[in-house]
DNA sequence: TTGAAAGCGCTACCAC
DNA sequence: GTGGTAGCGCTTTCAA
């Protein structure tokens, strides 16, 4: 195994659901009323009922508890394991005051690069000792809102979160203001609520200034982003061109339904009119470039001699298209280490919460063989 | 949005974590002993405070409970949403029997057919009213079955996963033989556990059948998953051999590390000398397959002319590959609603378990511009 | 129709 | 060192 991904270290998730009025019957077997697993049903009282000693002392020991003398705990610990004892992480939360488990809401799971950032979530937050919760937003508000409503009944902890539109965070701020740990992963406006991100303007920005560095003057925007109402990257593909003292044109900025290849190529497709007046392309997610190349390729449009191609991202599938594609690398173990630490940080913290705080990490640019000069 | 992908609804996972010894410690503002989340902390007590009902009256109207009057239930319903009422679903899980909550694991979230799973398990968990818990094996069975152990004290339901080893299933069949709902959604040898399955053997027999009906005679196989001792697609492959009378040669059977583009590029490079004698590759997936492409792309191997490739499970990047990649589809959705739907019932039934069945499904193949006549 | 009381499995607090 | 007792927020008898 020599990719570079995460290693994941054996990670987990919850999925929203609607609750169900619940038809709760007991499996009417005689000696266990209500228990849904009936194996590893082993509590803290069989293991006291074992050794003698009282729930109290096993919970104690279990959790190596130094007032106990050593033979005490290793004895209650020997017979826990010995009855196979799974402790019941519900009862620990509801008793505690937290379980140990923190909501990670994505947009969409399919994008190669939210994948990615998924692998490490768990893998990091696994390190600290703590569970993920996974959802999707499937990049409606709605949904975001609900999946959060379901990650707060679960008893999360606290929530990482890409919201789905980056100005429209009043839900995120007003659990925040009530002491509710939220980091998000995109940049929002205000610092109203914690944030580790990307400076994707900036990444834009390098994006098409190497373009623009190539000589190319004829340049699109295939944008997936501005129509959810991020307009980070599209703002980052007009400052290039306002320091290039290039125009700056409507009819070169084109949306994109979503972050799929066939986005990319339907866009392509639907613009393939003016693709002559284009000498390159800059796609605000890799999967849309690789769309383009794709219809390029079907097209017999020469990549990069007759269209430079500009992606953004980094994915795997990027590194070995062909050609390989030029694109900014979304650095997501930087941005989930500090990410987690920080969102770790306020679930951990005693007393009231801090100021919210943005940390922008910087985009890098990644030159490959998808662009050149225009010819 | 025209990607044929389940369409998702708002959905969720838990990552296996180590319990660290909790140091639990309250958050000592006066008015709120411990609780974790500060704002939505209302309780039944609340509402029932705020009603004049007692909590009990609560609970069943919030359930929506006929042995109340209509205007009672609405009227505590009201109050119950004016102060945003969330109700704790870990003590509803400790009272009642249930959490509601479904246990998948699966071997690698990157490799987009188990991506693709991921979405539509949680979107059919989501529509039956569950939450998803999400778990990697990372194709270790050691944290396979951590992460099993991590569901079952989160009090998961049941359980979906892709187990690592197909023919290593006891620590599976243990669990079921306790009662515990487990489906499996890999083909085990004896339906000592339920499960719902591709036929990969026939499947990869497909595949292969096709590159001999074109005329194909070296076929190599590019095998991902015999390493970890499934043999299905393997036995496929060679049971195509042998009905075109074509000797099983062991120096055409290469292993891959992974299911990444990567591996099979890889793989290309290590047997690179010997490809001349090759007219046609099986990757048993599609990532690898298109490893492959590239590597033939790169060293100027021309697709299908001089070799045809074959991959397995029919994700989106293989159908907009160029060549478009001829493959053998995996029925995502057909094979997660079978699964999720026998799981549910195996959940909510009353008595004893049933004996486990095997459900199989059909593969499909799907012939693109990859394959063709040996030149 | 409604409410009081017990209990889910665990942790916390205060005795002994 | 150890063990009662109470309580987390909810559901579920059972009685009124």
């Amino acid at each position: 195994m020599d990719r570079g991904f995460g290693q994941l270290q054996g990670s987990s998730c919850i999925a929203a659901a609607s609750m169900t009025t619940g038809s709760s019957r007991n499996a009417s077997s005689i000696n266990r009323p209500r228990a849904a697993v009936s194996i590893g049903n082993v509590r803290l009282k069989d293991i006291a009922k074992a050794t003698g000693y009282s729930t109290n002392t096993v919970s104690l020991a279990l959790r190596g508890s130094l007032r106990l003398p050593h033979a005490t705990r290793e004895r209650i610990r020997r017979v826990a394991s010995e009855l196979d004892y799974l402790p019941n992480k519900l009862a620990q939360a509801l008793a505690g005051s937290k379980c140990y488990a923190i909501g990670l809401v994505l947009t969409d799971i399919q994008n190669p690069i939210l994948t990615e950032v998924a692998q490490e979530v768990s893998s990091v937050l696994h390190n600290s000792g703590y569970s993920t919760l996974f959802a999707t937003s499937n990049n409606r508000i709605d949904l975001e809102i609900e999946v959060i409503r379901e990650f707060r009944a679960r008893q999360a902890d606290g929530i990482l979160v890409f919201p789905v539109h980056h100005r429209e965070v009043d839900h995120l701020v007003r659990l925040r203001e009530h002491g509710y740990p939220i980091v998000s992963l995109a940049e929002v406006p205000e610092p109203t609520v914690d944030c580790v991100c990307l400076r994707e303007r900036k990444g834009a920005f390098l994006a098409v200034e190497h373009l623009t560095g190539l000589g190319h003057r004829n340049i699109a925007i295939l944008d997936a982003a501005s129509p959810l109402g991020n307009f980070e990257k599209r703002d980052g593909y007009r400052d290039a061109l306002r320091s290039a003292g290039i125009e700056i044109r409507p009819e070169m900025e084109f949306f994109v339904e979503g972050h799929g290849v066939l986005d990319g190529y339907q866009a392509m497709n639907r613009l393939r009119g003016r693709v002559s007046a284009l000498t390159a392309v800059f796609a605000t997610s890799d999967p849309v470039a690789l769309g383009v190349q794709r219809w390029c390729q079907e097209n017999s449009v020469g990549i990069p001699t007759q269209l430079s191609v500009m992606g953004f991202d980094d994915t795997e599938f990027s590194r070995l298209a062909d050609p390989s594609l030029s694109t900014v690398r979304f650095p997501v173990r930087e941005i989930v280490e500090a990410a987690v630490g920080h969102l770790c940080e306020l679930v951990e913290r005693e007393g009231d919460l801090p100021v919210p705080t943005r940390r922008q990490l910087e985009p890098e640019l990644v030159a490959r063989a998808s662009t050149a000069a225009p010819g």
